[in-house]
DNA sequence: ACGCACTCCGTAAACGTTTACGATACTATG
DNA sequence: CATAGTATCGTAAACGTTTACGGAGTGCGT
């Protein structure tokens, strides 16, 4: 008999079970859809569940199935990230989630300390057995992190492309066809020498950025010069010391393209103070799109894209590779460029008529 | 006799004690640092897990002794915080995390998706007991989650004071001292009608600010007029916004004090497009120092703090109301506002001779 | 009346760990 | 020598679920 309590706090399943007078095993089937159940005891279940606020424990749950229904987005909390990512990671999050919301599947994120090496962090996780599948990000030019998780058998997809050899399902920007429409424009605008920004670190997307920037010099003819390339902090201080590197070439640039929208603000600054002014002087062209660097006068050409959607694909290509949800995302193709979109600004709307 | 083979992954503490010939139970006691152990036999213990990577599993181990050795930390991944947090919660989360490691603890993000009501989102996290404690954000007037986490009997701390009745820990920045201080500032310059600008949503820390403006002017004798505290949204856009309704405003302040840095740039835009200029027609004062505010010029007068030992402050607060580690930080206090410090700039650097 | 298929539900065994308890061997003490 | 105490370890019972298995009841055809 039910004495028609107020709704405390469940204890387990077992309570539960003895509140409906019901075995145990029943109210389980209940709760989780199996077809052996009558339909009008699978009712009574769930509003009793749901009235007691009764929830699984994720631990029992987890120790029996040996699921978590849990999805680790693995993040380096490093300096150069945190201050320069724009909340690059909350947004793409936003479209991960949307993803896997609906099939129950909770998004938990995962920053491993500074101080901390990510191998180890990211083995500590998997150890322990804290989510069913990861998304890493940052991947590095060799990163251990492919064959430990390959060899945990944990499932895992990376924000970001990868370069050695291992074959992984990953989502990454098109960094070719930025560097491919930048220096198109910039050509078709009389430009010839033409440099680029890359990251001091030792990430992926730098080398991928820098080839691309090779093969669409190729294509137009032009030489690859190597004191072009100018590596730097992805930060406004990088924009500026990029810039304050340009001004020191003898046989200086006439146009240089961004890898961060950041360092454009810094790069502008040390520009204004040499009296060199973007879209005149020289040609500017940022990557992507960010709010903090709308204001810069004159406005800043650059890329648009969405990295919500972004997220949701990564998603839906994780899910793809794993067994439980494969037949649902029957994906072919696990490795995806996302496309960026070229948003025209003035910092590099000027012709060059003659040579310097 | 161990036959000295590679290091495979390992299945259980079960393999692990057959493999040296030892009682699960002993196993366990010698990882966990137990005194009754022979202190020979737990270095082999412990050169063994080491050597085939064993780490326990974390179901087994939470559902036994009921304890996750991980603290959660919930943020809001609405679309105003993406845009705006300028990465407060990753830079926070290193503080945190500098002090839990210490205590192996974990830290997770869990990310509330844009379309699920936080507090359902807490309570389905709660009931998973899917963490020991929890650190929540984004602070509602009302915010029914410090109930809920209370009678689940969860150790908890919020980033953001409360302004409800109910005692709890907290740290938060000093509101109060900010508007003091640029009051002070700006009346000893010679203002009199200063506007400030409140978020939009109904989050907690906007009422404490103006609050803390409210008693501030008090203090100058300066009557207070609701006309100029302006709502807006805490975004460039925002700003501009702002900046907009001062302008509409028939009897102009001559001061206006943001409670976002970003604000400011849209601000500073709206004003200049007046052919206002911030610093010379009006004084502009922001809040936090950030990054991305600094090529403003005329340079915004602002605020400074760290946000890593806003973590650390925080992370203590919390352990000190946990009962595990209660005896390692006894606080008395729990309840934290973290100062900051004024960064003069130009934008605010002018004296007002005759009125208007 | 019998067997069979089907629906629904209870029972109990797992999952991997920690830990209370007791057992054993050894040492010190009388 | 007997006894108590100590150090070390093995045993088994939990923790809260899920799920394989089997049993009870029902309906139906022969």
């Amino acid at each position: 008999m039910a004495h028609g309590g107020t709704p405390r706090p469940m204890k387990g399943i077992r309570q539960l079970a003895e509140h409906l007078d019901i075995s145990i095993g029943t109210v389980s089937r209940a709760l989780n859809g199996k077809p052996d159940v009558n339909e009008e005891t699978r009712k009574r279940v769930l509003a009793a569940a749901e009235q007691l606020g009764y929830v699984a424990n994720q631990s029992g749950r987890s120790l029996r199935q040996g699921t978590t229904n849990v999805i680790g987005l693995m993040i380096q909390s490093s300096k150069e990230t945190v201050e320069n990512s724009d909340n690059f990671f909350l947004t793409v999050t936003g479209g991960l989630q949307s993803v896997f919301s609906r099939h129950n599947l909770d998004l938990i994120m995962l920053p491993c300390p500074n101080d901390e090496d990510p191998y180890e962090y990211l083995k500590r996780m998997v150890a322990r057995r804290i989510a069913d599948a990861m998304i890493i990000s940052e991947t590095q030019r060799v990163d251990k992190r492919f064959d430990l998780l390959a060899k945990a058998k944990i499932p895992f997809a990376a924000l970001g492309r990868s370069l050695s050899g291992t074959q992984h399902p990953w989502a990454d920007l098109d960094f070719d066809g930025v560097a491919n429409c930048a220096i198109d424009r910039l050509v078709a605008h009389g430009h010839r020498r033409i440099a680029i920004s890359t990251p001091a670190s030792d990430i992926n997307l730098g080398f991928v950025f820098a080839e691309g920037y090779r093969r669409a010099l190729e294509r137009h003819g032009i030489a690859y010069d190597p004191a072009l390339v100018i590596r730097a902090k992805s930060s406004e201080q990088g924009g500026y010391q990029v810039a304050d590197e340009l001004l020191r070439l003898e046989d200086r640039p006439t146009a240089v393209i961004l890898i961060y929208e950041l360092m454009a603000i810094g790069l502008y600054r040390r520009m204004m103070e040499a009296d060199i002014i973007p879209g005149r002087d020289i040609a500017v062209v940022g990557f992507r799109e960010a709010p903090r660097a709308k204001f810069l006068q004159p406005a800043l050409t650059c890329f648009r894209t969405s990295l919500h959607d972004l997220g949701v694909e990564l998603a839906e290509i994780l899910l793809s590779s794993m067994p439980a949800y494969n037949h649902i995302y029957p994906k072919t193709n696990r490795q995806t460029t996302w496309p960026l979109e070229l948003v025209p600004g003035e910092s590099d709307a000027f012709h060059l008529t003659a040579a310097k």
